[in-house]
RNA sequence: GCCCCGUUCGUCUAUCGGUUAGGACGCCAGGUUUUCAACCUGGAAAGAGGGGUUCGAUUCCCCUACGGGGUACCA
């Protein structure tokens, strides 16, 4: 078999959408579990919306998503030359023709039809035209569709798509000013580039049996096609903007890991059995074509948070850390210190399992972030009064000569409340309180290990306004 | 209007003619419990409607309804 070739092809709009992501996705998994190649294409031909910062966008959207392509990106406007010289051996082979109707008579046409309900469909009187009775006016050219029997395509995806030729148009390849038209230019690109699948958004659909004419015009090998159903919001439309975030740029910022985005856009339109929460090692492993499904699928953010949240658990400390890093310059420009990295290294273990997005570990991770004096919110603030401020003072004396491990932690400070006549929750919010300036952190024993023997004394110290003994 | 595609629990999906229609998220109840989270046990929850084909249809065919896409000198 050769070798697979498979490539994403994004109009630059500004930001990554999170169908153009998932699209981008399939194509990676495809290529690489093929040992293939993965190239980007960007479509910048409209140079009226393209920017720089537009084509960023993408290129950073794919590289959070860890999607690597092969070779260099592609840029279709530098092509348009290319474009050209295949549009003018169509007309060469016959195989297309110059029409010199304007555009103003064509509206007019379809106008009339649609009053009279009548096919839309424009037929050029310059189909067929003696070139000598050519006009010097300015001129578009078209493909000779043709017009009875039928064109079918085996879509990877779709099955067996057939269309009547006579509902095919003789689209336009190049336009009066001379530019290649969307049509043309991905067929000559997909071409050249070697593409052997097509994998892509199913409102391309309908555009394969138009784009097969050029492919046939040519002479040129026709690619799998795969057309992917699209992603809808969770009402059920089509995602937009009053559904949250479409871009992909946005969940990196809401601190979503970049393997639990990977991980449920890959199961969301393709499934391997049972299996809900994989690794991309895994996800490589198994995706195949034929486990994509054939209808749109909503997008469940519930979902997503939750197959994040076992990624950030399953991470191993090392990666978990730097990819944190990672996301705290990107957010705010903020780093950790060496010291709090250290201790951030320290806890994760008592993190992990508590967060769905790092801004959620963060928050819970303040206890080994902060410094003394612990600072206390609003509501942990509540939790030292003089009561309880009172009962932290005695623990303090308390824990003076108890061993710094687990065990003996636990021991000590159960028997404590239960002198103390305390539920263990009444002895642990206020100690909470004193060494977190949190109500919500991990276990008492968990921070009291991470941080160490002096600095819990030292924070108990602060908190109750006692000099150590 | 015309062309094309789709339709299984609320959501993502399994099933490739015979199943008590399975799993996951979410939800509900219980357990664990030190806040948050995680975890454990149990529960409610689905074949759009109508015709065929067949001994037997979620599965194959047709119609309808609904949803989506396309119908450009946009991509």
């Amino acid at each position: 078999m050769a070798s697979v070739v498979t490539r994403i092809a994004p109009s630059p709009t500004g930001y990554m959408h999170i169908g153009t992501a998932r699209t981008a996705l399939f194509n990676w998994l495809f290529a690489r579990s093929h040992g293939g190649r993965f190239l980007l294409r960007v479509e910048d031909t409209d140079r009226a919306r393209y920017t720089p910062e537009a084509v960023d966008a993408i290129l950073h959207g794919m590289r959070w998503l860890g999607l690597d392509y092969d070779g260099e990106a592609v840029s279709q406007f530098e092509r348009v030359p290319r474009h050209r010289e295949v549009a003018q051996s169509l007309i060469d082979n016959g195989m297309a023709y110059k029409c010199f109707a304007t555009q103003d008579e064509i509206e007019a046409f379809r106008e009339k039809a649609r009053a009279e309900g009548t096919s839309t469909l424009f037929r050029s009187p310059w189909r067929d035209a003696d070139p000598s009775t050519h006009p010097d006016t300015s001129f578009v050219i078209r493909i000779k569709a043709p017009r009875d029997g039928q064109t079918i395509v085996e879509d990877a995806v779709q099955g067996r798509v057939t269309w009547a030729n006579e509902t095919l148009d003789d689209l336009v390849l190049l336009r009066s000013d001379g530019t290649p038209t969307y049509m043309l230019a991905v067929v000559v690109d997909d071409y050249d580039m070697g593409v052997t699948h097509v994998i892509r958004g199913d409102d391309h659909l309908s555009n394969v049996p138009r784009q097969m004419l050029i492919y046939k015009g040519m002479g040129w090998p026709l690619p799998t096609y795969a057309h992917l159903p699209l992603i809808l919001g969770a009402d059920g439309k089509k995602l937009s903007k009053r559904h949250g975030a479409t871009g992909v740029e946005e969940y990196q910022k809401m601190g979503y890991p970049a393997a639990g985005m990977r991980n449920y856009l890959t199961r969301l339109g393709w499934s391997h059995g049972d299996d809900e929460f994989f690794t991309d090692a895994q996800a490589k492993e198994w995706f195949d074509l034929d486990g994509i499904t054939k209808s749109a699928a909503r997008f469940d953010a519930k979902k997503l948070e939750h197959l994040c949240g076992q990624h950030i658990a399953a991470s191993a400390d090392g990666a978990l850390l730097e990819e944190i890093s990672v996301f705290l310059r990107a957010s705010n420009g903020n780093s950790l210190t060496d010291s709090q990295a250290a201790g951030l290294g320290r806890a994760l273990y008592s993190l992990k399992d508590r967060a769905k997005t790092f801004p959620e570990l963060l928050e819970k991770a303040h206890f080994v972030l902060a410094s003394r004096p612990i600072e206390p919110d609003d509501k942990s603030a509540k939790a030292l009064n003089s009561v309880s401020i009172g009962i932290l003072q005695d623990l303090t004396s308390h824990l003076q000569n108890v061993s710094w491990v687990r065990t003996d932690l636990e021991e000590s400070l159960t028997s404590f409340a239960e002198s103390k006549e305390l539920s263990f929750g009444k002895l642990a919010q206020p100690l909470r309180a004193a060494l977190a300036g949190r109500t919500v952190t991990p276990s008492v024993y968990d921070m009291m290990l991470v941080i160490g023997r002096d600095e819990t004394l030292g924070r108990l110290t602060d908190a109750t306004g006692t000099a150590p003994q």
